[in-house]
DNA sequence: CGATTATATTGACAAACATCTATATTTATT
DNA sequence: AATAAATATAGATGTTTGTCAATATAATCG
């Protein structure tokens, strides 16, 4: 994956509803009716929200006759969290400060 | 540290260039000059944009005379990190479609 | 102090975003 | 076929974002 595609995720994970929704869809799979019960926007809006949790492939959908039911895609969301992890230790030749100086 | 405070991390994240910046600061600490000469962009657009990661609290800056010098702020890295680690794994209690329908 | 270098702030602007209302589409049911 | 239920799309609108040019501020050096 390139950086444009992490930026995509990142961007999807960077409001408040759609986090909501993730953390809802990691407790069990749900439609969007159920989704919408707990919170405070439109259906058209929940909408929108759900296409860009698709369109970044963090969540996916399958249609259940009238239904579209979602489920986190936790395979993406492990490769998100080992690009993170990069970042997470001292890279073995960083220069110190003093190193680079004068 | 509650949703708003990681959709704010991630919005930090969710940009092109910030992730370029995000990975040369985990090669070395640089200071803003050094960045600029890395990216196509003006010297007020960086600016712009380490302000978003410094108030997100994922780079640190330290004065030293006229330079700014800029890290990685790795501890706030590993609680992003751990947050994503969340949805990593089937829940215990994860209830299947087929429970809940009908 | 005056000039230079590094960084920050301001104002403008086009593009993208989040939200709504209204309407369309799709599927199931009677 | 008509109705109802679930979801999607279109259009409108105010807000936020990323970018720049111009200017301001801060620190260094002669």
């Amino acid at each position: 994956m390139k950086n444009a595609d992490y930026a995509l995720i990142f961007k999807a994970l960077s409001d408040n509803t759609r986090l909501k929704i993730i953390e809802m869809l990691n407790e069990e799979e749900l439609c969007a009716c159920d989704i919408l019960k707990s919170l405070n926007i439109t259906q058209p809006t929940l909408s929108y929200h759900m296409k860009i949790l698709c369109d970044s492939d963090i969540v996916s959908a399958i249609r259940d006759g009238a239904w579209m039911n979602y489920n986190l895609n936790k395979d993406k969301l492990a490769i998100l969290t080992a690009f993170l992890c990069r970042f997470n230790f001292v890279s073995e030749n960083k220069k110190s400060t003093l190193q680079r100086k004068k």
